[in-house]
DNA sequence: AGCTCTACTTAGGATCCAGGTA
DNA sequence: TACCTGGATCCTAAGTAGAGCT
């Protein structure tokens, strides 16, 4: 059925190539009425097969396709590749970094694209919600509503939270109360019952659970059939990724923190319809549309392993090198300017101080009425400063800082100003301290600290020390020199030829850990992961003890009281038959179940197997540290030995884990931190670059994989 | 000069999946 | 050899910055 529509729909959005090759076409789907239907997934998969392009490895030029050749062997290798890897090997023969640059001011000449993929439309299903107890018919698209609520978590981050669930509610009730219309019995939230809607799902999530391996590959083969379709792109001649060619799917919205729009319903393309379609070479978006709550703009781009997005990331990292020699000046001035007399030059150098040594972003101007308040450098407000918070009185110059961040992150540290790394090399630590006071002395505690300047005044105030400086190049800058340093200190230190290869990426993981605390790259600790952690520690506790049991077993055999040595009381053969017998008839019921009851309860039996199994590992656990008769001296010597390993093994395991909850460490290896100093460090260590980067990242990073193993991260490299 | 708008980077949570290990 | 976990990937929100507009 969607075949049909297809057609037209990509001749519209596919850009001829005219005779003279320069009109290519950028789409803009949206806001007018040209309405097509077009799907990713659905069952017509041979026709798509005939309507997928040219084979991209064909459609290149001769030359390319033996450049690819050549470069990953013979052509005969070629012929066993399937279509996404030697999709893969299109992609990877063009080094953008050899190859022209478009003409000044463009980003790209010509540019093919097949426009984004829209989610199947909204099948109902029939089942109601209850209101005063009683189940109320809803149209389609009310029961859609009904739906997007239900599928909310209740303990979820925003209708766990009593104050985020208010606001969600208040703001879906609206919408949804719109939808029914003014006449509809549904009038009051409190008497609204989603549940039986929520179990709806719920089963159909188990339902899904239980697909058969079959299935699971048919599934992936759409999926894949979409991507072959939608994401590639030819830029230029030259195949690139598409980043994001799903549209999004209707939904309550999701915003973050005490967002004061969350769960307004969301519906970026209403009736699929396409705008116009758009040739402008200056920017690199492949499609556009407006989302309907924030009035934002959303965009299809190229994957963050094309080459335009390589280039910006070349340019960012090459940019903050520069400022390894800049920064010098920079900080001169702005330590000469904290005591300057005009209020406007001594907040911009106080400003820049805390941009640069506590890594700050900027803070541009938010409407708490349309957005979280949430702030960042210049939008400080004089609540969010605690002086002297232990009250220690004297000349105590701590200042706690306090405030909601980028995505309602809490910042929350206490920084002493006083203290010898912010006052060493005349770092001017004190100065500031006393600026920032006087900033906040007679002020509201709403008031803005850094009141007589903004980002656009700051950011100006930058580039005349460096062309395109602005703030945030300080966190790349800081967060690139911070791992630098960090992996020169522990490659310095004794004994670091002799560390195998995994033990020097934990170092490595170390400094970047250093630079996400930089940084404050924060993630919640999950309620799986907290119960994990206390199962963690109780197994810990429980192998002390058993390590107590065993000394006390080896000083009863030396006094011969081997009647006193406790020994096994379960039976472990029997307990594990039991528990495999379980698993099988599990199984068996999966293999079996056809309708969606049978499903249901296969997934059911299957969980309560393993529950039992799960059980059972516990209780062979309990009595892990005994024999089934009385042991020798001997047996208990090795086992306390074993015991021993064990507990310091979990003791590091849980350390580890502790430190870690709260630190996010992607962020900034995707972000902040120039991939050619890890690539370095790899070379100049041994270690297998895998081991750091994944294979997207890799591939991301396709740019800095030829570094030398000494290559160094300053102002010398953005020369080239 | 200050505001709005556009285009891009940066971000954490949800979900998926593979590989190490009991 | 199944299981579980942690890492990879997906998703889209939330920043920054600069251009353009009034």
């Amino acid at each position: 059925m969607a075949s049909d529509d297809d057609i037209p729909a990509k001749k519209k959005i596919k850009a001829k190539k005219s005779p003279n090759g320069g009109s290519d076409v950028k789409m803009k789907p949206a806001v007018v009425k040209s309405a097509s239907t077009n799907k990713a997934t659905s069952s017509s998969k041979k026709k798509r097969k005939r309507e997928l392009e040219p084979d991209p490895v064909k459609s290149s030029s001769p030359k390319k396709k033996k450049t690819a050749a050549t470069a990953n062997g013979p052509k005969k290798e070629l012929k066993k590749l399937d279509k996404s890897e030697r999709l893969q090997y299109a992609m990877q023969s063009f080094l953008w970094w050899n190859a022209k640059e478009p003409p000044e001011g463009c980003q790209w000449v010509t540019m093919e694209h097949s426009g984004v993929s829209f989610p199947e439309p909204y099948q109902p299903h029939g089942i109601k919600m209850l209101y005063e107890g009683k189940p109320i018919d809803l149209t389609p698209i009310q029961e859609e509503a009904a739906t997007f609520f239900a599928a909310m978590d209740p303990e979820g981050m925003h209708l766990g939270n009593p104050k985020t669930a208010n606001i969600f509610i208040k703001n879906f009730f609206a919408d949804f109360r719109d939808i029914l219309g003014k006449k509809h019995v549904i009038k009051d939230f409190k008497k609204c019952d989603f549940e039986p809607i929520r179990k709806h799902l719920n089963e159909q999530k188990i339902i899904r659970k239980a697909i058969t391996d079959q299935e699971r590959k048919a599934n992936k083969e759409d999926r894949n059939q979409a991507m072959f379709r939608y994401g590639f792109a030819i830029v230029d001649g030259h195949l690139e990724k598409v980043g994001n060619y799903n549209m999004e799917p209707p939904g309550a919205f999701r915003g973050r923190g005490e967002h004061p729009k969350m769960g307004k319903l969301q519906v970026s393309l209403p009736g699929h319809a396409w705008g116009d379609i758009r040739h402008d070479p200056r920017g690199q978006w492949l499609a556009t549309w407006k989302e309907n709550i924030n009035n934002q703009s959303k965009y299809m781009q190229l994957a963050a392993q094309s080459s335009f997005k390589g280039k910006s990331d070349r340019f960012k990292y090459n940019k903050a090198a520069k400022l390894c020699d800049k920064i010098v000046d920079i900080r001169k001035s702005y330590k000469r300017d904290l005591k300057s007399k005009d209020k406007e030059t001594k907040q911009l150098a106080t400003a820049v101080w805390v941009i640069d040594r506590l890594a700050l972003r900027v803070g541009g101007e938010k409407d708490t009425e349309e957005e979280a308040d949430t702030v960042g450098c210049c939008s400080l407000r004089r609540e969010h400063f605690h002086f002297d918070p232990n009250n220690e009185g004297g000349d105590n110059k701590e200042i706690e800082l306090e405030f909601l961040g980028k995505d309602s992150m809490l910042f929350k540290q206490t920084i002493d100003f006083g203290a010898t790394m912010y006052n060493e090399e005349n770092g001017m630590g004190v100065q500031v301290y006393e600026n920032l006071k006087s900033f906040c002395s007679k002020k509201k505690p709403t008031d803005e600290v850094f009141d007589a300047i903004n980002p656009t005044l700051l950011n100006n105030h930058l580039k005349q020390f460096m062309d395109g400086l602005s703030a945030k190049v300080f966190r790349t800058y800081n967060a690139s020199r911070t791992l630098q340093e960090e992996l020169r200190k522990t490659e310095a230190s004794n004994g670091w030829k002799r560390l195998s290869a995994a033990e020097k990426v934990i170092e490595y993981n170390n400094a970047n850990r250093e630079v996400a605390i930089l940084c404050n790259h924060q993630r919640s600790v999950s309620k799986a992961q907290e119960t994990q952690l206390e199962n963690l520690g109780g197994k810990l506790e429980t192998l002390k003890k058993q390590k107590k049991t065993l000394k006390a077993m080896l000083k009863a055999i030396a006094a011969g009281n081997t009647d006193k040595i406790p020994t096994k009381k379960h039976d472990e053969k029997a307990l594990t038959e039991k528990a495999a017998k379980a698993v099988e008839k599990a199984k068996k019921l999966k293999e079996k179940a056809k309708t969606n009851e049978e499903k249901i309860k296969a997934t059911e039996a299957d969980e309560e197997a393993k529950k039992k199994k799960r059980e059972i590992t516990e209780i062979k656990f309990k009595q892990a540290h005994l024999w089934d008769k009385v042991p020798t001296r001997d047996q208990v010597v090795k086992k306390l030995e074993a015991w021993n390993n064990k507990i310091s093994k979990m003791e590091m395991d849980l350390k580890h884990k502790d430190d870690n909850k709260e630190v996010s460490l992607g962020t900034s290896k995707i972000n902040y931190m120039d991939p050619r100093i890890s690539v370095a460090w790899c070379k100049r260590n041994e270690v297998p670059i895998e081991k750091i980067f994944s294979k997207t990242l890799r591939d991301k990073f396709n740019w800095a994989m030829a570094v030398e193993p000494e290559w160094e991260f300053n102002a010398k490299i953005a020369e080239e």
